[in-house]
DNA sequence: CACAAAAAAGACCAATCGGTTTATAAATGT
DNA sequence: ACATTTATAAACCGATTGGTCTTTTTTGTG
């Protein structure tokens, strides 16, 4: 099977994805455009050749990262059909998240939310994109365990899903922080006990 | 009452004020001199005649937001005495913290940590220090409530006190990404619940 | 009020910033 | 195989970066 992709595609794949990883390290205004060239081993005409800005870069490694973690995401929890099994397995993504990074430097989606909202319109809109699919995903994971009868009728799967989202995210960055994974366990065991105690029948 | 401070001191304080806001809206690596400069209309020798780097006026900054903001907490919680209303006051200054910021650009724990847990140890051992500080602060009103009997005695306060925060600080980057304070109100009261629920005897 | 000490201004520095241009090299369709 | 398009290198750009140094101004004090 030959190269479907031409040259051109697979260099600005190249540029995005080493982008991605100094990205989410360094930030954006961290970041040079040195970084990219020594980590892509290409020179600024490469790389302009294929982007029109620092900031257009930015914009395509954070799809990348977000696509990629969301493709993830998918894959572990189509092995699974009821609802509880999906949480569980979701819960399993996130234990395992800072122990083997799916992307080194955490988050992304934290990252950049922390850096871009003050500064960056439109890697703010992005970041916002990406929590809506999130929220919508884990929000649709309790309703459809409210329809198969595996969860009570009254729960408020949108609540859960914010809920689910500012605690896995909260638990990234304090364990991030102290650069010991516990912090992280300790809140998604927390999870884990309300869809225990507050979401099954 | 004549001023005590010399005028170098004051001036160190303005520095550091103005800086720590720089810092906590566009980051350390987002904001420049220039931008401090500009912010305290001071130049280049006036600065550098009080802080040798860049870095170290990042250090005090975090220093001075951070003991500012620990600073407001102690008032609130010093006007309660059960542990059950100092908690509701810890909530209570959550709630209102992005309505009516006592510092703009967010949470300087989130921010700071987030840009610099893979890039700046020494901004990361000041947010771990911050980060240990809120942890007993927060068990503490924990353990207290158990020895008063307002709480059950097999809480556990440590754990307790990672979840706080870790929802807390998720709940912020959740509302500050969206630019509505809804998302962080819902996991306040989720707060609300649990130490309805599973705290209170 | 004078005068030494401290603080701030402003010119200056090399290095680096993001970005452009041109010339060459490599990939591609025929 | 060759012409043409496309991709990349390398030199270059003005602006800005964090930081230094010397001079001038301000401050506190005897």
């Amino acid at each position: 099977m030959e190269a479907v992709t031409s040259k051109a595609e697979r260099t600005r794949q190249l540029i995005i994805e080493k982008a991605a990883h100094l990205f989410n390290q360094k930030g954006f205004a961290g970041t040079s455009m040195q970084d990219i060239m020594a980590a892509t081993g290409l020179t600024k005409g490469g790389i302009y050749g294929h982007f029109e800005s620092k900031e257009e870069i930015a914009l395509a490694a954070f799809e990348h990262a977000t696509s990629f973690l969301t493709r993830l995401i998918a894959e572990k929890l189509a092995a699974h059909t009821s609802a509880t099994s999906k949480l569980d397995a979701l819960l399993t993504f996130y234990r395992n998240y800072l122990l083997t990074p799916p992307i080194i430097g955490g988050c992304p989606v934290l990252n950049t939310s922390v850096e871009a909202d003050d500064t960056n319109q439109q890697l703010r809109a992005s970041v916002v994109k990406v929590l809506n699919r999130l929220h919508k995903a884990v929000a649709n994971i309790v309703s459809q365990g409210i329809k198969q009868g595996e969860f009570k009728a009254d729960v408020d799967a949108e609540r859960f899903a914010v809920l689910f989202i500012s605690v896995v995210e909260g638990g990234i960055m304090v364990s991030k922080a102290y650069g010991d994974t516990k912090y992280l366990n300790i809140v998604l065991q927390h999870l884990e006990q309300i869809i225990a105690s507050e979401l099954k029948v």
